[in-house]
DNA sequence: GTCTATAGCCGGATAGAC
DNA sequence: GTCTATCCGGCTATAGAC
């Protein structure tokens, strides 16, 4: 698998999110027609993550999305009812979108060793497609109100539980040599995650993700497989 | 070196620190008495963290901080001469301390593998040490204007060139095996930053930092020493 | 559906009493 | 040195015209 094919297989962008969106909470909604729906929805969520990454989502204005956006303040009050329910809607999505993604890759798949190649794939490839969404759950969970961060946090969790099953089957299938699941899954977690907080360094030394990919799962194979 | 030795040699405290700041900059501030300015200074850069740590520096209004701090909004403003100053003076005076402690301990320290183990180390402690502080500069880098910003990305990139180095000088003396020293760098700059972004996770794991100063260096030298 | 205008509030900052 | 009172600009949110 390398990314190209993983491009192909998961053809999604911010248009498909946002219908996806509409579809699921058009009674809600107050617009109604979809094909503006999708069209401004895109427009804010896109506009909300960049602004946000380049300085918070806290420090964003409204009257910030509105100049950026070019919506005005208005119209953007008819696709959510406070700001708040804007962070709401791009997390909810936003994590939506990567759990279906990535469910879809592990499954059919038994291996241990397989298995962990592949969610490492897929989660470098994922966080390279939706390189804002991810930076943005990153940085603005502690933004959160109580309980939109502890899903939040339940989410990183859930990543992290995955690669300590995997680590554990293939433990107990004596393919990998682990003295602490935990650990060694928390590393696994660093080191995927450094490749969307750092995003800008990788590009500046011409990294793509697919050597970033090799050479990762090369250190962690050396530390962890029984030999 | 444990963390206890690390903790021995190295004393210092907020206080400390705030009193160190106070005899670089006498003369650009408003109250004079030692004791006052590093009672109360120690008092607002602590209360700023931890609330910053929280909810982000700019969500923390200056009220919070009066509140907090139990200081009010004209005493603040005696030793700041606006929020953004604040901000620039922890993140100035945090990283001076930062950088000669790490200095001191790798002073002497000529072979290439003792040199990275002491300088993983003494990251991970100093980490440890002054987490609210290394928390604080990589969630607020953003928030902070061009000038500042860049500073805080050279420091970042300041601590990567050094392990650079060392693998470089690693490799040439035929100690470390390494395909690609800025990739490696940059892993092992991930893992020690794992430490310190993720402190909550370790523990409620009931890891310490010299379990996990341990467990990295080993999974490091694994995949880089000659065999 | 989208816009402009504005209500009402909260933030940073300061003046002046003690 | 520290406090309270206050200014004013910018913020979220909404009402009502088009």
């Amino acid at each position: 698998m390398t990314f190209e094919e993983f491009k192909q297989q998961h053809r999604f962008s911010m248009e498909s999110i946002c219908r996806d969106f509409y579809h699921a909470n058009k009674n809600r909604l107050k617009i109604k027609k979809e094909e503006v729906v999708v069209r401004n929805l895109s427009n804010i969520v896109e506009t909300t993550l960049a602004i946000s990454i380049r300085k918070g989502f806290d420090a964003m204005s409204l009257r910030d999305l509105s100049r950026e956006s070019g919506l005005s303040m208005g119209a953007l009050y008819s696709y959510f009812a406070s700001k708040e329910e804007l962070l709401y809607l791009i997390q909810d999505f936003g994590q939506r979108t990567v759990k279906t993604h990535l469910e879809a890759e592990l499954r059919d798949i038994t291996s241990p060793l397989e298995k962990l190649r592949a969610f490492i794939r897929a989660h470098l490839y994922l966080s390279e497609l939706m390189q804002q969404w991810f930076y943005f759950f990153f940085m603005e969970t502690r933004a959160m109100d109580k309980q939109d961060r502890k899903r939040s946090i339940e989410s990183e969790l859930m990543t992290e539980k995955i690669v300590i099953e995997i680590l554990q089957d293939g433990k107990a299938a004596q393919v990998f040599s682990i003295q602490d699941e935990l650990l060694t899954a928390g590393a696994i977690k660093a080191l995927m995650q450094d490749w969307y907080l750092k995003r800008w360094k990788f590009r500046q030394r011409n990294v793509n993700v697919d050597m970033y990919a090799d050479y990762i799962t090369g250190m962690i194979e050396t530390s962890i497989l029984d030999t």
